[in-house]
DNA sequence: CAGAGATTCGAAACCGGTTTCGGAAAAAGA
DNA sequence: TCTTTTTCCGAAACCGGTTTCGAATCTCTG
């Protein structure tokens, strides 16, 4: 591994001429310039992350939090896509990514990325208790949040237009006909659920159409399959909006299950646009979410608040589209 | 943010004795150690990772690098799942996880999380061109390959038991009496698929069944479907066995539209045990792939690289199940 | 109580960069 | 030709740790 110090003895100058050639200062002659820099490659010179970081604090490191509740993140389908967005765009920009997944409850201590400032700012995604972000604020730590789970006003966010997507999709089961639309749903504690279910009530009451609570059924991703059956039963709604794809794949099968057919008896619009989507039979009409874009713009704004570009934290609202 | 040298004013020694307070050193009296740790706490005082490794050459990172062939990894089951085994692993031994996505065309310098020493090792899971891999070999980077889509004796490596696993599947099918079985894979350049052909002629082999090139199927993911068809067309086998379980989903489809029924008129078996294969009509027969496991004996192997304890590259093969 | 040995601490060097600042040499101006 | 200015380079300090080694103090032994 060749240093500054051998790369100068090398060129026959002083490392501080080296270090003028490698950062293309303005007090160094051009010939000098030349010369160091062609030896440099020659002997396939890069300067060290430390010695860089030590004096400039810079790490060009982003760190990247998710938090899972149980498991696998695989319940959650947006985990690879955002993620390979989020990478995409450091890589652009000259920064290397550094992973972390945190449970729910082990949220309490700062990542050691953070305390050892080994990043420079870090992206959230996912739920995070109160000590972990208050920690994250009093350290003024550079934090964009993509997809909140719930709206923290001191970070910047960057936000899916779900009550508008939510809208759009009851919009067309109203358009197509449907008065009695189910709403099904994973826990509403998450802000992304309440703002879908907004967009819901708010397009119904577009349509002069009154709000009966008896229609929802919300909770765990995990009964989903139960939950719809129960709503068909007591409610013979004629079509269910879900909000999340996943939730209205399990309708599919409680719907196939209890011999209606979709979509004659019963229509169904989802929320995610996730890849099994299209192979659904029918396929599922959706809202469709732009995942990486999530990524990129998240980080985008990370490199701006970084950059010293941003005074105070700023909410993005990315927009989605209905397809069928 | 504290330095040692604050500390070390503040506890009235010099930064010498605090090293040797927060490294546990032996040539302190207890007092003054538990002394200064005190006052660490009180200042939660993190060395900073730039001095610590300008020293010691030691990141504590680990660099993790997937390749991608065209879109998105999704393609990939395994993506996140190894992914997560290997951060869990990772964060276990109080290591980080940096990531890297990049293009299999795109691997001929390497990546700046390499060349600046910024990981102490990195794992591979993907296809690298030569270029890559010679320089990984001559910069002597401490590497393991997971999965590994290409032999590489130099590294240590992780390997899935694909020969045993499709000999298993095959045999499956040979138990319920079928005879004609077709073989349908992806691209048959990767090692796993060639393993897995292996496996599916041993079974045939040791069951005197004669083995017919005319039931092969290899290409692309992508058109599976009419592979399927085509294959279904031309041979009418019984049962299918396909290396992956995304093709089995597509033989599905293929084998659906052309109206026959699964399992009585043809079986298939699959290999993977990604997610849907379980809530598929009827539940895929499949071979199951421990893929957190995968992930976290690769960590473990390439920390007893970094710490010396290996002499020269190991491979280890991790079993597989078959799940009905 | 002198001398040997063990304990405990700190000064200084080192790791690999960046940055400041002063001075020599060259170029420009008088 | 003598200043003045500009250009170009290097010595030295600095960043935040670790490690070596010498010295001071304390403990133990005979």
């Amino acid at each position: 591994m060749i240093t500054i110090d051998k790369l100068a003895k090398l060129a026959n100058v002083s490392k501080s001429t080296v270090s003028k050639a490698i950062n293309d200062r303005p007090d160094i002659s051009a010939e000098t310039k030349r010369r160091i820099l062609e030896i440099s490659k020659a002997n396939n010179y890069t300067p060290s992350a430390f010695g860089k970081g030590l004096k400039s604090k810079i790490t060009k490191n982003v760190g990247v939090i998710f938090t899972r509740e149980k498991h696998p993140l695989l319940n959650n389908p947006f985990f690879s896509r955002i993620l390979e967005g989020i990478e995409a765009e450091l890589a652009l920009n000259g920064y290397d990514l550094v992973l972390n997944i945190l449970h729910e409850s082990n949220t309490n201590e700062l990542p050691r990325m953070i305390r050892e400032r080994r990043v420079d700012g870090i992206i959230l995604i996912g739920v995070f208790n109160d000590i972990f972000i208050r920690r994250l604020i009093t350290e003024k730590i550079n934090v964009v949040q993509v997809d909140p789970k719930k709206d923290i006003p001191q970070f910047s966010q960057v936000f899916i237009d779900n009550e508008h997507g939510a809208f759009l999709a009851t919009q067309n089961l109203i358009d197509a006909g449907h008065k009695k639309i189910g709403f099904i749903s994973g826990d509403m504690e998450r802000l992304s659920f309440k703002q879908r279910l907004d967009g819901y009530k708010k397009a119904l009451q577009h349509n002069k159409i009154k709000f009966q609570n008896s229609l929802l059924r919300c909770g765990g991703l995990e009964d989903g399959y139960d939950q719809v059956k129960n709503l068909l039963e007591e409610q013979h709604p004629t079509a269910i909006f879900s909000t999340n794809d996943l939730n209205a794949l399990f309708a599919y099968n409680a719907i196939n299950d209890m011999g209606y057919k979709i979509p004659e008896d019963i229509s169904v619009v989802g929320f995610d646009d996730i890849w099994t989507a299209g192979d659904a039979k029918p396929p599922l009409t959706t809202v469709r979410v732009y995942k990486e874009e999530l990524g990129s713009i998240g980080v985008r704004t990370l490199l701006r608040i970084i950059n010293g570009e941003l005074v105070g934290p700023v909410n993005i609202i990315m927009p989605v589209k209905l397809v069928e």
